[in-house]
DNA sequence: GCAAAAGTGTTCGCAGTACACCCATGT
DNA sequence: ACATGGGTGTACTGCGAACACTTTTGC
């Protein structure tokens, strides 16, 4: 840094994109944007856009993402967003140097599809299998997924997939889900309510799910961050 | 990124910042600089520096590091660099937006001090305690320290604060100078050697350490990237 | 009654823990 | 001889895997 003039750096665009995932039934979907603009017109991409002067990269991704989403604000301010990394490759643009900080976001599913604020379009798709996606957004994406899969090894986050009010069953589905794997039920059960804080019971009457069988307890997230020890996935794949 | 007009973009200055950091003896040591310009001049910071227009921040990461510890950039080619995130807050560089992209490297121990390329001084020191920093290098820092701490856990890194050939003692003391716990030995042995990849035995003849105590059999770094199941730190600690 | 989902109990094996103990070298 | 660090063996313990079983609902 010594020996620039300050008034002298190379110039870069800086943006953030999103991989805001969900995960719906059985499968973990992400949410894409048509592009209304060249380059890459009419592909579908990651949501995102370029930083205002004055917000950190956090603040703008929280920004978009209220508007893709079409969330109040409020309510985009409670989601589960991380930054993932930052892909600054020469030519991932093709008009100019831009340098882009991704994040993760992880919503509960009901979150309606809605091309909101200006993305012309936009839809939730499973994230194993988009077609081509603009720029390097299918390497950001593969990245994504991959480290929220593991991070489901050794911290809370999966129930920000769920509700504010989840049963344990729908807690399940959703690890099963990211992982791709079955799970043993009475253990996975076990495992969880004996990390402490990891989740926690509401008092009042169960609820049924999809009505069929017996009505589940209700659980609310704790204020666990981590698991310890960790809940490994069954076949250790770690790339 | 679509209501932007390509050439009406926010600019801003993108820079590398680099956690270097060794295992010397029975202490977790960062390489800091001394600065030679305003802002924080004579204060001491993270080397580090801008990207330039035709390189990532990987490539100006490798760079800086090469330049910084004085290595030859064949050498410093072959050293454990990871990117840890990227800090974006507005005021974090008082002249102007600076985007930082963070990498920490893991050395061996011996590349000496060496106030290599520009910078004016350059040091070793303990990395618990630093003093204050430059910007906000001290939160860079406490984040590159503790992602360290927790990919020892689960990742085979480790070796790389280790010499090309090394004993099971000495990887033993890196991980107890980064967790700073006492690990039981024999067991520790055992863990290692069970994992597939991890370390591979050298043939030919053992050497001695530091003289006195039985010559211990050497090992180098494995292909493994991973480790299953994972190492935990004996009282969990996951902020 | 039957299917489906929630919830409980129990057995088994293995991995991590905590040691005791032997080996090879320098002083 | 003894201190120091390398290396091996072993008994105990607790968690996770696997699976049998009971409970409560909808149809």
């Amino acid at each position: 840094m010594e020996r620039y003039d300050p008034h002298a750096f190379p110039p870069f665009a800086v943006t953030v994109d999103l991989a805001v995932l969900t995960v719906r039934g059985d499968t973990l979907q992400v949410l894409l944007v048509e592009r209304g603009q060249d380059p890459y017109r009419g592909d579908w991409a990651l949501p995102g856009g370029f930083l205002l002067p004055d917000e950190s990269a956090e603040s703008a991704a929280r920004r978009e993402l209220a508007e893709e989403t079409g969330l109040s604000p409020a309510t985009a301010a409670g989601l589960h967003l991380e930054q993932l990394r930052t892909y600054s490759d020469p030519g991932r643009d093709p008009r100019m140097r831009v340098v882009s900080v991704a994040f993760t976001a992880l919503v509960p599913d009901p979150p309606e599809p809605r091309g909101g604020g200006d993305a012309a379009r936009a839809r939730w798709v499973p994230a194993a299998g988009t077609g081509p996606l603009a720029f390097d957004h299918v390497r950001i994406l593969a990245d994504a997924v991959e480290r929220v899969a593991a991070k489901f090894e050794y911290t809370c986050v999966a129930t920000a997939f769920c509700p504010p009010e989840f049963t344990l069953g729908e807690l399940q589905q959703v690890y099963e889900t990211v992982w791709g794997v079955a799970l043993d039920r009475p253990n996975f059960r076990r495992k969880v309510l004996a990390t402490p804080g990891f989740v926690e019971a509401v008092e009042g009457g169960p609820r049924r799910t999809g009505g069929r069988g017996k009505p589940a307890a209700l659980h609310r997230a704790g204020p666990a961050r981590s698991l310890h020890p960790p809940l490994l996935r069954p076949e250790g794949r770690h790339p």
